[in-house]
DNA sequence: CGGCTAAAGCAAAGTGCTTTGCGTTAAGCT
DNA sequence: AGCTTAACGCAAAGCACTTTGCTTTAGCCG
């Protein structure tokens, strides 16, 4: 038989406690700096219980940066709106406090548990994509490879976060998304 | 009056042994898993040495990195060549065992550094491409932006190495250095 | 060659994360 | 309401990295 479960009152209060606590953390320290003991202390529940329950601080910012992302927008089939829409919402997602840390951690994790996460992270980043340029093909236009989406949208965006280059904004992630189209 | 250096004879033995001990257990074990303890044993010196030599992890992996950095291939004024070169020495200088860690260490390391190391290595990057621009500007050449160059050919081979995304070798890096080049 | 001292080795203490065994609390269910 | 037990708290032990004071080794230079 299955375990019973217990989500109700306490596990409840004490998981939401220690995802703020988390994102706390990791917009004043940086996610290098977050260790379980602190993010125990600054959530007031007892470090053991956050060994338990999530193990390791990768497990745990993967868990906190899932639970914290906003669905891509939804696909309306014009091309062009749809990628700059993509486009924009991932900047948004590696900008917030903690995205781009749990991909600095991701990287930075140990081999398995790296390729795991960043091959979901890239997985899901690939349906998304897809979904929308099925849309737009459904409506009987030229549609850009999904590599070519990634190597022209994706991976700029994610290159100039990492790198802290200024000017990464909306604008220009749309801009991005608008040179890709234009060529197709 | 300046102290003196000892560059000689035991020192030059000791760092060559570090060295080598990093770069090892980079490609056994990853960057993170990589502890200065390990590498004492593995150097077969004492890690007081390393402790008070380089002081940290991510200070040992960014000296071992630059000092096996291959220079960039000098621009010859063809515009596409050049790009197409320092595409694939880019593609290759990630590709090294201890090129891509470096970056991981890197990005995952704490803020101050982080910043430091990541500015340092865009900083490094831009200065080629220019130089390579430049050069191809002086035979009278349209050339692309910098900006361009980044988003085109450097931001997707740094996105598919951490990725790990298949097919990303010598000829994808020279394919994607020849498409902005076709555009120009 | 012989002195000076930078650099390496050694050992012990310090620090902080992690694990483990056990008692306590409070969901969920009848 | 009362029982069962998942989930949490607590405390002590374990482990690995890091620091520190001192000793020993071996470049460099006169």
């Amino acid at each position: 038989m299955a375990t019973t479960r217990r989500p109700g009152g306490r596990s409840a209060r004490v998981q939401a406690a220690v995802h703020r606590a988390v994102t706390d953390l990791v917009c004043e320290r940086g996610a290098d700096q977050v260790t379980i003991p602190a993010v125990a202390e600054r959530a007031e529940v007892n470090p053991t219980t956050v060994y338990r329950r999530w193990g390791s601080i990768p497990a745990l910012l993967a868990e906190v940066a899932a639970a914290e992302e906003s669905g891509p927008p939804a696909p309306t089939g014009d091309l062009g709106a749809d990628l700059a829409a993509y486009a924009e919402w991932t900047l948004a997602d590696l900008s917030r406090p903690g995205g781009i840390a749990f991909f600095r951690a991701e990287v930075a994790a140990d081999v398995d548990e790296r390729r795991a996460g960043l091959r979901e992270c890239l997985k899901r980043s690939s349906t998304t994509i897809e979904a929308l340029l099925d849309r737009a093909r459904g409506a009987g236009h030229e549609v850009p490879a999904l590599t070519d989406v990634i190597d022209r949208v994706v991976a700029p965006l994610y290159f100039r976060v990492v790198f802290s280059i200024p000017g990464t904004d909306a604008a220009y992630a749309r801009g991005l998304a608008s040179a890709l189209h234009r060529e197709a």
